[in-house]
DNA sequence: CGTAATTTTGATCTTCTTCAATCCTCGTGG
DNA sequence: CCACGAGGATTGAAGAAGATCAAAATTACG
């Protein structure tokens, strides 16, 4: 049984349920583009059922050209490279409804590897078939574009956070930045938990920072009540400070406005 | 008179030559893909003659919705965003034939602004119009298609070494990235010299690093002899040490090899 | 209940920043 | 032809943010 259920759309594990949940990829889409029923027919029928993985599974590695797409059912995962010497560089986030690399993948070999965070559910779909399902679908595919759209505003920010910000602002714009896009899938309960499996290695190498100094950056964030942190639970206490500290403002995690 | 011709593939400037020289863009593309001779007309005819600007001069602002898409034929221009407070970061050059956000541009307002680096020559192309010629010519699509991968993987390879890098190894990674980047348009001449209106300002702002410490650890890369540095004048001494000690790998700026 | 992963703490060190001058260089106008 | 001014480069000194190393404490988990 995974983790989280309870603040997502639904447990999927449940087969009685999986009819009617929402697909995450569907959701996702219908955030910056409206489907008609046979394209949520598509898609569903696409991704019902996942491959699941522990925590920490590789996905997909640098350098090799998959000849599939992998969907993010259930759990989370995250883009990286790795150092010679062992530093690794967190890129970006994959939630419930992101894709590893839409029409990316059909040229080129990745240029990062892909694992999972914790436990995970994830859909592989041989590429030519994503292919027809947007040759037939322009609505699915500029759905995937705007979404390519706001990944690539995330990593204009990454840089500007990592590149310009001390700790403290660094820490603070992720964990805003995470409690938005989390919200947006319904992982985030009223009261402003989220619950995942992130470790302070692993937002060290998203912020660039060391273990060590993520350690009492958060220490700090605590005593500030800005954040309460026990396990994997993460409550952010106080969103607004919270964004006030770290320059954050929500406009580029946004689905773009369509041109009129 | 723009500087920098002389590196260049031609001097744009002299009419005589206008009609012979390859357009920028269609030197570019023909990096990913093979045109033909219409689709080269086609393009050329588009982005025949552009508009001169002063160094410095803000092109795109962050915010604005623009119904034209911008291309590089002279010169350098950058992207940027700034923090309030003034840091400012910069997220990537734009190099002749490169194009101020290809198809991004449709939908949606800029996260980022884009200014001239020095003197610079740009064409604006109504958006419609470039629409109109990919709808025409895949070819040209699948081109520029390939080229947004490559600039998304620089973008992570930059997360990369902000992140992770000392300030020797950013700045001598990106010195690495520039040299091979420039030389694939032939703005290097031979002994590895490459001039380019880049003051330690805009490297700090590139690495994340200060002003004064950019100062200092370029005169260390002198004292080693891995550049020399006079001017707007930059000369790679030795780029074979200079990847090494960079950890620099040219694969993530190449085109893809497109899936057989 | 024992082992491994993760978090926390302490002490020390150094890389990089900050602040504040000074010195070039180069284009401009007198 | 030279003085002037501005942007850019360089230097120095001092401080701070964050890194590193090493160990202990906690928590998770089979």
């Amino acid at each position: 049984m995974l983790q989280y259920a309870s603040f997502g759309r639904g447990d999927c594990d449940d087969p009685l349920f999986t009819g009617e949940i929402a697909n995450p990829l569907v959701a996702k889409l219908q955030r910056f583009v409206s489907l008609g029923a046979e394209e949520i027919a598509s898609i569903t029928a696409l991704s019902r059922s996942g491959q699941k993985f522990p925590a920490n599974h590789v996905i997909i590695e640098e350098g090799s050209r998959p000849d599939h797409v992998c969907i993010i059912l259930h759990g989370f995962a995250y883009r990286y490279k790795i150092l010679t010497g062992g530093r690794r560089q967190i890129l970006g986030y994959l939630v419930p409804g992101d894709l590893c690399d839409a029409h990316f993948a059909v040229f080129d070999q990745l240029d990062h590897s892909i694992a999972t965070l914790g436990d995970a559910e994830v859909v592989r779909i041989p590429i030519q078939e994503l292919l027809d399902l947007l040759a037939r679908h322009p609505a699915i595919e500029r759905g995937l574009s705007l979404a390519a759209l706001v990944d690539r505003s995330i990593l204009h920010e990454w840089l500007l956070n990592i590149g310009q910000r001390n700790a403290y602002q660094k820490l603070s714009h992720f964990l805003c930045e995470l409690s938005v896009r989390l919200k947006a899938i319904g992982y985030v309960s009223a009261d402003g938990t989220l619950e995942l499996p992130l470790n302070q290695a692993a937002l060290a190498d998203t912020t660039g920072l060391t273990l060590v100094h993520i350690n009492r950056t958060l220490q700090r964030m605590r005593a500030e009540s800005l954040i309460a942190l026990r396990g994997r639970r993460l409550t952010i206490l106080d969103l607004e400070r919270l964004a006030a500290v770290a320059g954050f403002e929500v406009g580029y995690l946004s689905p773009p406005v369509p041109a009129s």
